[in-house]
DNA sequence: CATTTTGCTGACAACGTTGTCCAGATGGCG
DNA sequence: CGCCATCTGGACAACGTTGTCAGCAAAATG
């Protein structure tokens, strides 16, 4: 460490006397490790504060000398402008928030990605946290961003009451919920076609002669889980099918009760579903590995699509949704709220794709 | 969006005049949509403004009473702290930067969700980025994080020159790098064991009567390509195995690229492979595709771990690395630099686990 | 009852930056 | 040569918050 560069010079620093004398305030210590600012540039260049500001956001109206003295002291002193003074004064903090469910979960992340991109297109950061399907938390994490200021909002949202961030909103805190509507207030949403996604995907394994299906999905609480039913619950419905209670299981997603489920439907002894859909990927993983271990095949199809869902035996038939183009859109409508776009929230909803891998054409064990 | 609340009133700011007088400064409009500050909840709250800060921050003094008064006055104006201006005074911003090479990439899933727990517990938001293994646009992330005045960076290097990170960490910006080493630096590290993970995995192909066995690994600048290369080179030495040039080929992980280079080592007239072994999860998963698209079955085992990996048939053989270990343990460890740690940079290496899932036991077609 | 102690409260100055405006300097033109 | 237009540079006041300190009232003490 000792051939690390020395810390920059407090050159030009006002320093008051170390007596402890109590008459004039004491400044805080080691404000940002003592970092140089604009007036020790200035100082050290021998020019005014705001020609330093001007050479660093390269506004014209500085003599090619002078600004050579000026980045020299820059250099010399390993100023970088703060950007949190910055952004008190122009009151744009050039980022974003990303609350999302889990940063682990793979179908998240071609979404944070596409965020990610766009954001940096705009010259903004992303800020990201996880609300790990908690309210709460979700609450919590958003307004420590709206706190921060962010320009805007992505939200996953994990609540179903959403009036929290009214108060923000209003006070010109662009929004996009995504995935799922937001909670109790209008706001832009972007999303994927949930219901007809699950209709057209139950629909295809009545197809291949299945009558009796089960469902598998997440917590009743999210928008989604509620919606995917509803579309195999229609689904079902079209083709003159009962649905069994047992056949029907929201819950977590943890591995252990999507195994507890899908044991239940899949070996009761009174009418056993004969195919599984899978409520999202997830739940789909889980309930491939349990087929795994049975002998008899029987057929399945997801709700998102997975890496490598097309290398298992057989393919995971999959409704599949395109996370990218999910946030992209999202971040797109956000940043044209930002840049003056007014109107009515929009909802865009986003068709999904059924993508035939060959687990949902096995034939019910017991057709006929 | 009518019967949305309305927006705070604007009541005890200073309103310049609307006619276009140059004697007084005008301020800027609608600064974070003329948010309420601490000063108008003070006026209608009839308190002074530091009492309001003391109410915020749950400080002590303040009489109950004064405390409802200023807190209805809060919820009257929808006032949310600016965390911009706390910042600026504090010195502190309760944020940790983290740049990685691919937000969609599953391996940093786990790592990031990791680094973000750590960062929670720490109060400490979590600002990512990909660096999209570009250098110079990890340079300029890394630099745009900085002026943000981040406490710490969390960075798996793209380039292998650092040193323009000296200021920075000399002006007391943590910094640990993980996955791979910094460049021309000494900085805190936490890596796996790429060399001995990659000689362990190929080792295992050699047990098992490989003796022609291939590398497909990622672009050489990478570090951890190239210390896996050396693994695999030394396992090779150590078992008296000669290595052919057109074995190994190091490049983009694009699948095209990869691709290619199976096809290469796989179809070569003389002294075909019989084996392969790959430099990390995305090579792995093409290869894997690579492989199933033909008869002969082609040993493989893959550095990383991946979903599903001991669904395919055979399961994947790979040499996995935890991520989130390796998110958490630099998170621990940046926080605790922020904590005053000092001490010499260190270097921890978390040791690689082989999983053999069958893919690195099929015997050489042309064994013997 | 006088005096000290204690507890609340508010005035004020920073934090580091940018927008506004004015003061000089410089050059062109009459 | 003198005046005006133009250009460059700098002083200063914000932005919204928190730390310091002083003032003042109420409570505790002698």
């Amino acid at each position: 460490m000792a051939d690390t560069a020395p810390p920059p010079s407090a050159a030009g620093r006002s320093q008051s006397s170390d007596a402890g004398k109590h008459f004039r305030p004491v400044p805080p210590q080691r404000r940002y490790g003592n970092r140089p600012t604009m007036k020790d540039v200035a100082a050290r260049a021998g020019v005014g504060l705001k020609t330093v500001s001007r050479v660093v956001n390269a506004e014209p109206g500085v003599t090619p000398d002078t600004e050579r003295r000026v980045k020299e002291a820059i250099d010399a002193l390993g100023f970088r402008r703060n950007d949190s003074a910055r952004v008190l004064r122009k009151g744009r903090t050039a980022s974003i928030g990303l609350v999302l469910e889990d940063l682990a979960d793979p179908f998240y992340g071609p979404l944070n990605r596409a965020v990610e991109e766009v954001a940096r297109a705009h010259g903004a950061l992303l800020i990201n946290g996880s609300s790990a399907e908690d309210p709460d938390r979700e609450q919590e994490l958003v307004l420590a961003l709206c706190a921060r200021r962010v320009d805007g909002l992505i939200v996953i949202p994990a609540g179903d009451d959403h009036r929290y961030l009214e108060p923000e909103m209003a006070a010109g805190v662009a929004t996009v919920f995504v995935d799922r509507p937001a909670g109790r207030i209008d706001a832009d949403v972007v999303r994927s076609d949930s219901f007809g996604g699950a209709r057209a995907g139950v629909a295809h394994l009545i197809a291949h002669g299945h009558r009796r299906i089960g469902f598998i999905g997440d917590q009743p609480r999210i928008h989604t889980a509620t919606e995917r039913l509803r579309g195999y619950h229609v689904a079902m419905a079209d083709a003159g099918l009962a649905v069994a209670p047992e056949w029907v299981a929201l819950g977590s997603t943890r591995p252990e009760r999507v195994r507890a489920a899908a044991r239940t439907m899949l070996d009761a002894p009174h009418e056993p579903v004969t195919a599984v859909f899978t409520g999202n990927n997830r739940v789909t993983v889980t309930v491939v590995r349990v087929l795994a271990e049975r002998e008899r095949p029987v057929a399945l199809v997801g709700f998102d699509d997975f890496e490598l869902a097309d290398l298992l035996v057989p393919g995971v038939t999959v409704v599949a949704q395109d996370a990218a183009t999910l946030g992209r859109t999202a971040a797109d409508l956000l940043f044209s709220r930002l840049d003056g776009a007014g109107g009515a929230p929009s909802h865009v909803v986003l068709e999904t794709r059924l993508v035939a891998r060959g687990s949902g054409e096995i034939p019910p064990w017991d057709a006929g």
